[in-house]
DNA sequence: GTTGTAATTTCCGTATGGGTTAATTATCTA
DNA sequence: TAGATAATTAACCCATACGGAAATTACAAC
């Protein structure tokens, strides 16, 4: 009953995870541009090949990015599938920074107002 | 010159290391109902208090929640901003998940098109 | 088949994460 | 002051994360 729940749930474990590192991200970034091999997606990072491949691994395993085949080559391009979800999830938020927001302007228009009442022969504010 | 993108990207590291525990993750669910008190946080899980004192702990150290101080009660609430970063970064995302969908449209269109054109006399889908 | 290039796997060291129990701190109440 | 309640810290265990170096696999070109 509470399957798809947990597995949703640890899905987004491994997704967090898994962009919890710059050095993953920034190859997700790279991959929003086009896709890539292991050797281009390398390059930018003082880094040995063997790291990115296991963070590429990393990627893959949470399916963020997938994968082909040419020759020697395994050119990833980005799946946004798990991005999508990341996006989902934080937007649950959203009303509640919304309505932070929303008080903010609030006060500024009561301010506003009684700045008016105070003193409303000139900009008296400061 | 690029410590401000370096500290953006660390506090990133942090906010998704964060949120990539289920059990931080339902904190943060409750904690959008309203503040409450450890003890009370704790209640529905199967793990001992320091457990959730801890996981109390990374939530705070990382900006997605803040505490203050009734007696010897330690009352949490949510602190949105790092959760509409993470809702920001997702949303970079956004042209490439959509693009796909611009894409499935299209060829969705394309089909029914080509429906009408092999068989215009009737519903030949199925 | 040998050589070269692309990429992965294995093994290792070190650090961190997530949980436990026991001990400790902080504050209220009688 | 003593005792109860809320919460944290300390000490420990085990597993996993991140990086390096060396060895290995996969494929192409000659």
């Amino acid at each position: 009953m509470t399957v798809t729940a947990t597995m949703e749930e640890d899905r987004l474990d491994e997704t967090f995870a898994a962009l919890a590192n710059s050095t993953r991200r920034a190859i997700l970034a790279r991959l929003a541009q086009s896709e890539a091999t292991v050797n281009e997606l390398a390059a930018p990072f003082a880094m040995q090949l063997p790291a990115i491949s296991k963070h590429i691994k990393v990627l893959e395993q949470a399916g963020l990015i997938v994968r082909s085949r040419n020759a020697q080559f395994r050119p990833c391009r980005l799946a946004p599938d798990r991005l999508a979800e990341v996006a989902t999830w934080a937007d649950q938020y959203r009303s509640i920074w919304d309505d932070r927001f929303d008080r903010l302007d609030q006060q500024l228009s009561r301010r506003r107002r009684n700045a008016q009442h105070a003193a409303p022969k000139g900009t008296n504010d400061r």
